[in-house]
RNA sequence: GGGGGAUUAGCUCAUUUGGCUAGAGCGCUUGCCUGGCAGGCAAGAGGUAAGGGGUUCGAUUCCCCUAUUCUCCA
């Protein structure tokens, strides 16, 4: 008998003996960049291990090493990767995950790429070779291409050829986006089913065919091509590697489990959640799906928080919110949770991954905190729904089926996935109109799809630059070339993007917003109304093109919007460790917002500013403006340096970068940033907090200005305070002149009302002796010189002290007339008097038309000297009963 | 970026073809019952119905704009 000892490796030896790998292959091992993306408006999320390459993929950027390895942390919840909701369905579907991924930037190609697949999968990670099968391009005649035969015949060489196989362009051509690198992909696969399950049926048939045992480990990624936009494809000059393999899937093949959950990367999380919901894993399908749920989300909230990603109700932060939702929905329907308990499992997760991400242990209070108020808030939501749900319940009992408008509204309105509202009508022993929720949803689609068609023209090359030069921190003009320019139709707008080889304009980055400004050449003008990034290009957005491109143009930014911004850049930053200073080290930037206008400065902290730190807060920044600072700026330090400074970083810094650090005496302000800053703190002359507030839970918000911006609050408040001086006279002590007039006011107001009810209560006396008896009738009519409000209360205190009341009561403004009636509730019923109907037929008579109820109506009309005969015609109706 | 909803007393929410001088529960104030508390009873205060504009004899209700917020789609 042969004992085969298996000497498991856990996930943490995975991760490193794959990067030690690569180290040994000349490969530069790089951290994770951010989850959460900054400056690229296509992709919230970093969705696989190759953004923060697509720079040199796109060849804004030059190439720093040739040979890169990483481990990347990524989300897959929006966009052509959407898989949130099949996760926890299955075992191997995740909204976060870690991509392990080796790279190659115009360096080694093919030959290489598969030779060290190969020997790490079968070699180091010892994965038997009968269980592997790969895939190579197969062609695709639209896009003219022939098989990729150079990727087969490299195979060859390691597995027997009828263990390759093709791939359509679906499986394996691999494309960014619509435009732009491409290229055929190598995918290997690992059969992972018994042996007799293989004996049944051959793996190959099982490959790219979601078995879920039958996967995809690795994907070998050789760009070679440009897509343009009119479809053609364009080879590159420099071809590169691009190679993802997922971390928890090798966890699940190398540890020899059925589901990535089943690995350790999961169950400590999934065990956690057993335990605080009193049941076990494995027991029930539905509890067992809400654990992965659960399991799986924690993650990706977690980590997006500590790149500093909140959650809001838009964009990047919904998203955000939404992963969070479903998880607590999940433990509430299928769990039984009614109180927040996603905040309770993130310590196995921080004691498990906070070595390899720091992030997450540094952040955990605030990743915490944040997620037990999403949770309260979420709860609060469910049950407004819920209620929602039981009053149309009640008031549609003799229906089997809820309405599909409904059921999409719940859902479009108040968050309810649909599978929870069929839930909810099973219980009732209800179906929900499917056809008609599903119609409703197409609906919407269609209208966000139209909405959101972005239409983007190629860029036309006019000088075939690569660089950019960003001359703005030290000028504010320069002579430039355009790079190249392109137009951007949104709906019915139409706009250009410019590139020059050089500028001064600063484009939107780290709050701060983009420059705006002009420039000439060529006997034109044209103005730039905006300046942003798009991955490291910086574009300038115009309304109209040169009508000659070439030669030389001259930019101009425009200054004094520079000089503000800068100022209230600068003033950031001087918040920024004041407040360090006054609450404690634990404030960290959460996000900021620079412009000509004002600031705002979000940080962590747990609680509400008191006027006292606010004040000390303003008072040290306006001391650090007086001892008037010169900046001190270092461009292009290494990170790792500027780190040894002591300088505060903030996410999206990348492997490798060479960064910029502003200082501001080096004991007090020293900041990783890229932003425009005034020459020294004097500049900002002034600083004032004008709002403290609360934007998530442990997050806070201040505003503020400097400079002229600040002078003018300060002139318009001292304005103020003359303008009521004035006005009291000058007095000697304003507050106490005006408590003064507070109080003589409430009294004269108090004995106001007593007058005018004494006049009400003699104008009603004299109405009451004027009555006249007609039928039984206690028939007044009278013109009254009072509003409509008034006259409302008038009739109302006559109706409760007069018997058998018909009242018609009249008033004139503007050249208009308006008619009242009111009559005692007896005479409805006993004389079939009807205000509402007897006041259209009177109103006649003022040229106008009117209603209310049976015993108080009222008309309007355009005929005062009418109001006579209205009152004749009144009376004649009541004689004539 | 586009759609849908919400905003009414300190809090939670009512108010159906536009008209009952906007109501309830909790909380608050005062008085009473009880040895004290818990509790009970009674009276009362508290509303520019988010803000602005429009339609109308009349708008919390219908329309438009703004703000805040929730939610879905992209």
């Amino acid at each position: 008998m042969k004992i085969i000892i298996v000497l498991k490796m856990n996930s943490i030896e995975i991760r490193k003996t794959f990067l030690d790998f690569f180290k040994s292959k000349q490969h530069e091992i790089v951290p994770s960049a951010p989850m959460v993306i900054k400056n690229d408006p296509t992709l919230m999320f970093t969705n696989a291990g190759m953004n923060q390459f697509k720079d040199i993929f796109l060849g804004n950027t030059t190439v720093k090493f040739p040979r890169i390895a990483d481990t990347q942390k990524c989300l897959r919840v929006s966009g052509k990767h959407n898989d949130l909701e099949e996760v926890g369905h299955d075992t191997y579907h995740h909204t976060m995950f870690e991509m392990l991924g080796n790279w190659s930037f115009g360096d080694y190609f093919k030959k290489e790429a598969i030779a060290w697949a190969w020997e790490l999968l079968t070699e180091v990670y010892k994965i038997d070779k009968n269980c592997l099968y790969v895939s190579v391009f197969g062609g695709d005649s639209s896009d003219n291409l022939s098989k990729d035969n150079e990727a087969y015949d490299i195979w060859k060489n390691y597995i027997s050829e009828d263990r390759i196989i093709d791939g359509s362009k679906k499986d394996n051509f691999w494309e960014m986006g619509d435009t732009g690198p491409c290229g055929p992909c190598s995918e290997i696969h690992v059969d992972l089913r018994s042996e007799e399950e293989k004996k049944k049926v051959d793996g190959k048939s099982l490959v790219n065919h979601d078995d879920p045992l039958v996967i995809e480990i690795w994907n070998l990624v050789f760009i070679e091509y440009n897509r343009m936009s009119d479809g053609k494809l364009v080879s590159l000059p420099a071809k590169h590697i691009d190679t993802g393999m997922g971390f928890e899937r090798l966890c699940m093949v190398l540890q020899g489990t059925k589901s990535n959950y089943d690995t350790d990367v999961f169950q400590p999380i999934i065990q956690e959640i057993a335990k605080i919901s009193g049941k076990k894993y494995g027991d029930n399908n539905k509890a067992d799906i809400a654990m992965r749920v659960i399991a799986d989300h924690l993650r990706a909230i977690s980590f997006a928080i500590a790149d500093g990603q909140l959650p809001s109700n838009n964009k990047a932060g919904y998203v955000i919110r939404r992963i969070l939702r479903r998880a607590v929905r999940y433990g509430y329907t299928f769990l039984d949770f009614r109180e927040p308990f996603i905040n309770e499992i993130l310590g196995v997760l921080v004691s498990q991954m906070g070595d390899m991400f720091p992030e997450l242990k540094s952040q955990k209070d605030l990743i915490k905190k944040v997620i037990t108020e999403e949770e309260l808030a979420f709860l609060r939501t469910l049950s407004q729904g819920i209620q929602k749900f039981e009053n149309y319940i009640s008031s549609n009992k003799n229906s089997q089926e809820i309405n599909g408008t409904f059921a999409f509204e719940l859902f479009d309105t108040f968050g309810f996935p649909i599978d929870l509202t069929q839930l909810m009508a099973k219980e009732q022993g209800l179906t929900v109109d499917m056809v008609g929720f599903n119609k409703g949803m197409e609906e919407q689609k269609t209208r966000s799809r139209q909405a959101a068609v972005v239409d983007t023209e190629d860029w036309v090359i006019v000088n075939p630059e690569t660089e950019t030069e960003f001359l703005g921190y030290d000028t504010l003009t320069s002579e430039s070339k355009i790079i190249k320019f392109r137009k951007i139709k949104v709906k019915d707008k139409e706009y250009f993007q410019l590139v020059f080889d050089k500028t001064p304009f600063y484009a939107e980055s780290g709050g701060q917003l983009g420059d705006k400004g002009w420039f000439e050449g060529n006997s034109e003008k044209i103005f730039i109304t905006d300046t942003k990034k798009e991955n490291n290009l910086i574009v300038h957005l115009t309304e109209t093109l040169p009508t000659n491109q070439n030669g030389s143009f001259k930019l101009f930014v425009d200054e004094s919007k520079r000089r503000l911004t800068e100022n209230n850049h600068s003033a950031t930053h001087i918040l920024h460790s004041a407040l360090r200073a006054v609450l404690g080290t634990h404030v960290e930037q959460k996000g900021s917002l620079v412009n000509d206008e004002r600031l705002r400065f979000d940080f962590s902290h747990f609680s509400k500013m008191s006027e006292k730190e606010i004040k000390d807060v303003e008072t040290l920044v306006n001391k650090k403006i007086r001892e008037n600072i010169i900046l001190e700026e270092q461009r292009n330090l290494p990170i790792e340096d500027a780190r040894k400074m002591g300088a505060v970083a903030l996410f999206g810094e990348k492997y490798g970068d060479f960064v910029r650090v502003i200082t501001f005496d080096k004991n007090y302000s020293v900041e990783l940033c890229g932003g425009t800053h005034a020459k020294s703190t004097g500049q900002i002359g002034m600083f004032k907090i004008v709002s403290e507030s609360a934007i998530a839970a442990g997050v806070r918000r201040i505003e503020a200005i400097t400079a002229d911006q600040a002078e003018n609050f300060f002139n318009s408040q001292l304005q103020l305070v003359l303008e009521i001086k004035e006005i009291l006279k000058n007095p000697n002590d304003v507050l106490k002149a005006i408590a003064t007039l507070q109080s003589e006011n409430e009294n004269l107001n108090k004995q106001l009302g007593e007058f005018k009810k004494g006049q009400a209560l003699n104008l009603k006396g004299d109405l009451i002796n004027s009555k006249e008896n007609i039928n039984g009738i206690n028939f007044i009519s009278a013109k009254v010189d009072l509003d409509m409000a008034s006259i409302k209360d008038l009739a109302f205190a006559m109706k409760a002290e007069v018997e058998n009341l018909f009242l018609i009561l009249a008033n004139e403004s503007d050249g208009k007339a308006n008619l009242s009636i009111m009559i005692s509730d007896n005479l409805i019923t006993e004389k079939s008097l009807n205000a509402s109907n007897l006041i259209r037929e009177i109103a006649k008579e003022i040229n106008g038309g009117g209603g209310g109820q049976p015993f108080y109506a009222t008309a309007g009309g355009k005929n005062p000297s009418g109001i006579e005969n209205a009152f004749k015609k009144a009376k004649e109706i009541i004689e004539g009963l």
